[in-house]
DNA sequence: CCTATAGATTGACGATTGTCAATGCAGTAT
DNA sequence: ATACTGCATTGACAATCGTCAATCTATAGG
């Protein structure tokens, strides 16, 4: 599901619809906590990182960084891939950039 | 208040401080709300927008409308000026900018 | 099989959020 | 002064959110 936002202007410069309002507000939501931030950039820092390494950085319970993972990712900003019993998430570059047109690229 | 996120690295390039996501995250939390969204390209739209234009476009009551404000003027997204009965705003143009480069710029 | 392990899910909790009715307050006009 | 107007603030409510303990699922190794 591609931001339909960023296919038409971003936020600077047209009123935004109600149904490209809600879309880019869900996104901006899954980015809007610091936990998530930090471990969206710890997962861009390193190539790929495996969720078993993402609880020591976050200080933060196993469940709770399920929970966020599986937040970023259904906001399309992580990509999961199961190899074994391990988790490897990495960045989807392309949606972050899709963010950053919609605010006013 | 700048964002010193925005002074040293992006979200994508290495890994947050817990401040820096903080502080990230409170800015982008005023943005990740749809009818806030739209109250801010409302706003950027037109140059200058009274309060009392927002509520039939928003279709919110005054006192939602003024917590909308509120919350973004808050985040450095808006700046309000009040002239006689009525309060001016226009958008905060740098601001969004940082957003956009914290994210990733 | 059985045991161990990485991660997801559930349920519960307090905290925060978006909303509006009611009220308060400052500025305008009569 | 009195009445009106535009906006802010307060208080209340349901809904959502972040967190963790407990549990469940799936995979790997004996």
């Amino acid at each position: 599901m591609p931001l339909t936002v960023m296919c038409c202007s971003p936020v600077t410069e047209a009123p935004l619809s109600e149904a490209d309002a809600e879309e880019l507000a869900r996104v901006l939501a899954a980015l809007a906590d610091p936990v998530r931030l930090r471990l969206l950039s710890l997962v861009a820092a390193q190539n790929e990182v495996c969720s078993c390494d993402l609880e020591a950085p976050l200080g933060k319970s196993q469940p709770t960084v399920s929970h966020h993972t599986k937040v970023l990712s259904e906001a399309g900003l992580l990509l999961g891939e199961k190899r074994g019993r391990w988790m490897w998430w990495r960045v989807e570059p392309n949606r972050l950039a899709a963010v950053r047109t919609a605010l006013g690229g």
